[in-house]
DNA sequence: GACAATTTAGGACAATTGCCCTAATAATAC
DNA sequence: GTATTATTAGGGCAATTGTCCTAAATTGTC
């Protein structure tokens, strides 16, 4: 393992963060260039088009959150603690959502509206954490419903993140939090499931 | 009230669907252009800059919003049955949402990260459903939380968009609904609220 | 029908876009 | 050392962007 990044790992980088921040369109070719501190022309030799910086983008996602997966799963001792992590999520990153959203819908959202063939890609990023969550969710004992509940809980951290975006409004994420914590709760095996 | 639509109205329902469509920055003057079938520039003459155009689209959009609500306001014998049209356009608007997403959703969303100053005009469309879904949880006998019963149940729309937008699954939607629907039926007098 | 105001068309603009080329430099192999 | 490869810089490409101008056409008023 080198340590001193490539000035590839560096593009990919700057881009990862500005697509994040600016969104994938609103971020040109010459931003990343300025943020990496290199010229166009040695960009292009890196990088032929947009799309191959998108798709290198992607893997660095992809790659970055089955690490933080893979971590969860040694830390939570239950599945319902390792859950809790996901939940966690929108509490460490309260601020960055609240400026930027969430990273993973708002790329593909922006990639379906432009119709990029890319889409597919960033949708792999909503799958790592829908399987992931419905494996813990088959640990509890809800193998049946496993994967429903994984994107029941996927879609109420979306929509958390939406909104506390629109009204960047601090404490709505943690009282939102505090409800998903509360359902998932629900669904441990001691205590009897609500219909959600 | 004239019967025959004005050049400038057309060009407004014009970038009203391409911007849902392809979102704002991934349309041009001349793809709105285009689809009104008049030069680009008869359409300067109506609109000076891009941010005109949006500015108008998002009123004629908050126009039409508080219609549909007063519709509904009618239509709806009980409070439960109106908040059940909100859920409802979930399943209504269903193959537009699997592709394009919610309307009110990622246009806040792509004004957020262009941190273009529209972004507060747009929050209004969030900020007319939650009031008026606030009121209907009101007239429920839940005033005191009707705020956060508001907000979540808009959260919970805004996730189910986006993961059926990113998934492109039907029945997903649909699952969804129903649980929505449910977590509604607590909440009318005769039955016990779950915690969510 | 004459006249003024409104509306339209078509083109031009500077800037920016993604993309590409070539030459110079740095690193590596022999 | 020399030769080969990998990397970088800087400029330039055609196309598109949002914006603007001017002249023609249409409309309405008297």
């Amino acid at each position: 393992m080198s340590n001193t990044k490539s000035t590839r790992d560096h593009i990919i980088e700057a881009a990862d963060h500005l697509f994040y921040q600016q969104g994938y369109e609103h971020t040109s070719f010459a931003d990343i260039a300025d943020a990496v501190k290199i010229s166009r022309g040695n960009f292009y030799y890196h990088f032929k088009t947009k799309d191959d910086i998108l798709n290198a983008v992607i893997n660095l996602r992809v790659a970055n959150t089955q690490n933080m997966l893979d971590q969860w799963e040694i830390e939570g001792q239950s599945p319902e603690e390792r859950i809790r992590h996901f939940i966690q999520i929108l509490i460490k990153n309260q601020s960055k959502i609240m400026r930027y959203g969430c990273p993973v819908g708002t790329l593909s959202t922006e990639l379906a509206k432009m119709s990029h063939s890319a889409q597919t890609d960033a949708t792999r990023l909503f799958t790592l954490f829908r399987t992931w969550l419905a494996q813990q969710f088959t640990s509890l004992g809800h193998s049946a419903d496993a994967d429903d509940l994984a994107m029941h809980l996927l879609a109420r951290s979306q929509g958390v993140a939406t909104l506390a975006n629109a009204f960047r409004d601090e404490n709505y994420i943690e009282q939102e939090v505090t409800l998903m914590n509360e359902w998932l709760k629900s669904y441990t095996v001691n205590a009897a499931p609500h219909t959600q």
